[in-house]
RNA sequence: GGGUGCUUAGCUCAGCGGUAGAGCGCUGCCCUUACAAGGCAGAUGUCGGGAGUUCAACCCUCUCAGCACCCACCA
């Protein structure tokens, strides 16, 4: 039966994809003594959908782990989810407040059960949507829950480990509990990592508040962005060095509206130059003055509480914006404020809710990190892991070098609680289960669990061992640990390569991955972040399937809350997308992707190029249906007792396909996606389309017998071997196009995904047919 | 303040110490039975500015300018 005129990747996506799972080809073998080869997938937020990002990451994996389960090696592609504590408790208490109910009134079981709920109700979406672009995970591997999704963080084997390692970093010092500074969300209620505090530049406003001496000699002027805080003030400090203020330094001054009275104190970390000169003191409430009351054993005067509201003073009860308009006025009122000017300071907010967050001092868990932070370096520094690109082992050695204590604890109710117990009087207990704790240290009164659950980014860490079965000794840790590289974006470098680098490291002794390939960041066409209110998101979804203007506007306006976003998306969408998006299946989405990933920092995304890539595929599909057309039953030469003849040509043809499989080969083991998919693009159109076949239309209406069967074996292998070698691109086009061109060319398989990947042969490359079809070119 | 990357055709990007490349776009002609999602022909760039090394620089060095990003406690 000839093929359809042109390729509609609808009528064969869906199939194959089935056929491939069922038959169990995409699984490792646990027993094979074949060279192993393994990648552990970024594990998505479970409850997330696919994005571009995702997608181009995936093509990237999947192209690699599909090319080495061609050369033959045990591929595995550890796939998993996350359980995205914040993120996942957010979205489920924004559920509830829809009910106008919050967590509280659900009480922490209750709450833990409808999120699990919630995780299996939309778990599924973002694993369905990775296979509709063909990615050739291993789904059955550490798969507890049965759903073919891989692990899932919170589940019982992963979350074994994690108490496991938390456990023995306690017993080994390594993990602490204590007060301290952390960066607090007042609105989540939860204290979160230095990395998870984002400061933009914010328009804001500098004050100089007036401190008269005690002794009625005068004034000292502050300057500062909250004046609010200056009601835990301890001290004004100034710089030693100062000439300005050096007879102040020992005198004390009233702290206005408070009546107490604070030292001036001398401290290098003061610049003369910036504001006043005189800088207060809240070391309850502001990083630098906690460092700097330390130095002078200044005492922590806390003013605020968890929700960020003012306590223990005459403005108790007020939010802290509240209170900072209050202050103000109080201030004026008695001519204390000498002045007000408009300034750009650099506001930290909570990576996830956005909100300001607030300096508090609160018992907290964290791992040291100076001694797992030196194995990391030297991990890299002796090349044991490697960055493609190079340049950024100098962003990875900059954060280690400078590393502080990870502050481990969320309070929180989804994720791994902290394996501690305190007894009546407080004393911690660590350990595997309360029954644990019991025997090991003969406590008999009653215990009480520290309700807090860990960071995220705690299990994400030990991804590599905890997915391959660790803490038990396996065969799989053998085989697949370290894992050959590691695919993610340079946004999670400190998140969580660092970290799986450090655990594993400390676990096994192993590094975690050899290779660590930072893939570029998808942006739009024009080179902008992608973003929902811009509208200027795509969902590789629409581009496979393809998306009406109209769905497409609705759905991109969909969840918008400001009109002036709505708006913006609106007109977006109308100039850049008036058509919607055409159906270009997965293969041409992945193609590009893959000819877009050079090593540079950005991915743009150009449907244009999109556009481009599936008439690549078209023009494979035609090409196909050529060499169909005039082989199908006729002798291709599979008998090898049978004389052929090979022109200069077919000669030349074969010799220019053993320069791509080496330029393929090159690319693949450099991480350059986009010189695979140019050479692939190159030979198939410009080479084996645009000269070769049409070379062969005549050759096969020469009379010679020798000739034509030579044309058409010529025809069918190189084709054939076009179609293994774009596989791992294009898994779609290629296994249904192979399935009818494959036995022409005397090849026997039930899938190109487990055919032999062609490899160059030098004894083939034809210099002779190459110069001389180089001058017929001409 | 520290660090990283980028600046090449209208757009998005490759590139190499030795005569400038791709895709898309553009111009003209072709519905020639594999493909109009195509074919053939064609135009387009003092490779950010300046200096240096070299027989030779888009490529190496220095410097200036611009853009982007990361880290950091200037109130």
């Amino acid at each position: 039966m000839p093929l359809d005129k042109s390729f509609d990747p609808r009528a064969v996506e869906g199939k194959w994809y089935a056929r491939w799972e069922s038959a169990g080809w995409f699984a490792a073998d646990p027993s094979s003594d074949r060279p192993a080869y393994c990648i552990q997938l970024p594990p998505p937020n479970v409850t997330g959908t696919l994005h571009m990002g995702h997608a181009f990451q995936q093509t990237l994996m999947d192209a690699l782990i599909r090319y080495h389960r061609m050369r033959g090696d045990n591929a595995n592609w550890v796939i998993g989810t996350d359980h995205a504590g914040i993120a996942t408790q957010i979205v489920v208490e924004r559920q509830l407040e829809q009910e106008s109910k919050t967590r509280h009134d659900l009480g922490r079981e209750k709450f833990v059960e409808r999120v699990w709920q919630w995780k299996q109700q939309s778990g599924s979406t973002i694993t369905r949507q990775m296979r509709r672009l063909g990615a050739s995970g291993n789904w059955g591997y550490a798969d507890t829950e049965g759903q073919n999704a891989g692990y899932f963080t919170m589940d019982a084997r992963m979350s074994r480990a994690v108490v496991e390692v938390f456990v023995r970093l306690y017993d080994e010092g390594l993990i602490y509990r204590g007060k301290r500074l952390v960066n607090w969300d007042p609105v989540l209620g939860t204290a979160v990592s230095d990395l998870e505090v984002d400061s933009e530049e914010e328009d804001g406003t500098l004050w100089e508040i007036r401190y008269p001496f005690e002794d009625g000699s005068g004034s000292v002027v502050v300057a500062t962005t909250r004046p609010e805080t200056m009601l835990g003030d301890v001290a004004v400090a100034v710089n030693p060095r100062d000439g300005r203020y050096a007879s102040w330094i020992g005198k004390n001054v009233n702290l206005p509206l408070t009546g107490r009275s604070i030292p001036v104190i001398a401290d290098d970390a003061v610049d003369p130059a910036f504001g006043t000169g005189c800088v207060k003191i809240t070391p309850a409430h502001d990083f630098n003055d906690w460092a700097m009351a330390q130095r002078h054993r200044l005492p922590a005067i806390e003013i605020l509480t968890l929700d960020a509201k003012i306590k223990g003073t005459s403005y108790d009860g007020l939010d802290r914006f509240e209170a900072r308009k209050k202050v103000l006025a109080d201030l004026k009122t008695q001519h204390l404020l000498v002045s007000e000017k408009p300034y750009k300071l650099r506001m930290p907010r909570s990576g996830r809710t956005g909100e300001i967050v607030e300096p508090m001092l609160t018992d907290q868990w964290f791992v040291k990190m100076d001694s797992l932070a030196k194995r990391g370096l030297e991990a890299v520094a002796s090349g044991a892991v490697r960055f493609y690109p190079e340049h950024w082992t100098s962003t990875y050695n900059q954060w280690l070098e400078h590393i502080q204590d990870w502050c481990i604890s969320r309070q929180l109710w989804w994720g791994h609680q902290i394996p501690a117990w305190y007894d009546a009087d407080g004393k911690i207990y660590v350990g595997r289960s309360e029954e644990e704790v019991r025997s090991k240290y003969g406590v008999t009164a009653s215990l009480r669990r520290d309700p807090d659950v860990l960071d995220t980014w705690f299990s994400s860490a030990l991804v590599p061992f905890s997915s391959l079965g660790w803490p038990e000794k396996t065969k799989d840790q053998e085989l697949f640990l370290p894992s050959s590289v590691l695919v993610t974006g340079f946004d999670i470098i400190f998140f969580w390569v660092a970290r799986m680098i450090m655990m594993t490291l400390h676990f096994t002794d192993k590094v975690p991955f050899h290779h660590v390939y930072i893939n570029a960041i998808v942006r739009d066409a024009e080179g902008k972040k992608m973003s929902k209110s811009k509208g200027n998101t795509l969902d590789p979804l629409d581009l496979i399937d393809g998306i009406a203007f109209n769905d497409l506007l609705e759905k991109s306006k969909s969840g918008l809350l400001k009109e002036e976003h709505r708006s913006k998306v609106d007109s977006y969408i109308r100039s850049h997308f008036p058509k919607g998006i055409p159906a270009f299946g997965a293969d041409a989405l992945r193609f590009t992707f893959a000819s877009l990933a050079s090593f540079s920092i950005t991915l743009n995304f150009d449907l244009n190029r999109c556009e481009g890539y599936r008439n690549f595929c078209n023009k494979l599909w035609n090409a196909t249906r050529f060499v169909l057309m005039n082989t199908e039953g006729k002798d291709c030469g599979t008998d090898e007792s049978k004389p052929v003849e090979l022109s200069t040509w077919d000669k030349w043809i074969i010799s220019t396909l053993q320069r791509t499989e080496a330029e393929v080969a090159t690319g693949f083991s450099e991480y350059r996606f986009d010189n695979v998919a140019g050479a692939v693009y190159r030979f198939v159109w410009d080479e084996y389309c645009d000269w070769y076949l049409e070379v062969a239309k005549e050759q096969l209406k020469s009379p010679d017998e020798n000739t034509q069967r030579g044309t058409r074996r010529t025809l069918v292998r190189v084709l054939e071997a076009i179609l293994r070698l774009a596989h791992p691109l294009i898994p779609f086009i290629t296994e249904e196009l192979w399935q009818d061109v494959a036995p022409l060319a005397g090849k026997k398989g039930e899938t190109v995904m487990l055919a032999p990947y062609p490899k160059s042969q030098p004894e083939k490359i034809d210099i002779a047919a190459e110069r001389e079809i180089a001058l017929a070119k001409e």
